[in-house]
DNA sequence: TCTCACATTGTAATCATTACAATCAGAGGG
DNA sequence: CCCTCTGATTGTAATGATTACAATGTGAGA
């Protein structure tokens, strides 16, 4: 059986051939893609496939806790599936967003302060390494 | 002569009227305002004033420095004028913004790995200590 | 097989932001 | 003091991501 499947039972929510299509491509491509760009590349293999339902989708394995929203491009929200916490790089020159495994003391959602913390996002700006190397920017 | 129109000759942009209200409501109004909330307070004051305005006096002011961009609510751009590096929390409950100092081995703007840092943004989500303490949630 | 709750689909609405063209303003030169 | 010219401001229209909504499809359990 699958394994995708398994997840979906274990949450709590109905499996369709769509959310399963979403929930792999989001496990095996970690390139924190945008809604649309989910879209354009399921929609091949899924051609009735609708926008609306990758959004519904998104809400659901995001209400399940197997997908959190990145906040870093300033134009439509990136997703990532859930593995471990970990910080996020926006190089502007590629336009890739790279995972950053730096220690993060407030990764474990403890914070001074009384405020109750349900998620930590850690966002870098700036250049990677691979376009400093080609652009001697 | 006034505090703003020497900051803006300092970065060498033109000082005009609209510029110096919302440097000044930045700087005195530490709320993460977004576009419109600043476009709704000025315009009492300045009822000429155009939100395109808004969005090319902020971009000018970013330009500079002298504005960061919050990317922590998911509808909107929030603006904060730059002193210190700090991070942000949203508070799901009351919706607000806050400042949360916690010390971070990132702020400096070093970064192992090879990439280069202009930005680092630190957001949490959670629910403040007010609303903790009001609604018991 | 039937049924019903829930998922999917497509279209239309919403809303922040951007593009663009016309007008305005103010610093500097005559 | 007026002219000029660059850059700022304004208003309207376009863009594009996301959401709302209504109609249709589907699959698990009776």
């Amino acid at each position: 059986m699958d394994k995708y499947v398994d997840i979906l039972k274990k949450h709590g929510i109905k499996v369709t051939p769509q959310r399963l299509e979403i929930l792999r491509f989001l496990d095996t491509h970690h390139t924190h893609p945008s809604a649309d760009e989910i879209y354009m590349e399921l929609k091949k293999k899924h051609p009735s496939l609708s926008k609306t339902t990758i959004y519904n989708t998104i809400q659901s394995l995001k209400d399940c806790g197997l997908l959190v929203t990145l906040l870093i491009s300033p134009n439509e929200s990136r997703f990532d599936s859930l593995i471990n916490p970990h910080h996020h790089l926006l190089c502007s020159e590629c336009g890739k967003i790279l995972d950053i495994n730096v220690e993060c003391p407030y990764s474990r959602k403890v914070l001074a302060g009384g405020h109750r913390i349900d998620e930590v996002h850690g966002y870098f700006k700036g250049v990677c390494e691979k376009c400093l190397m080609k652009g001697g920017k």
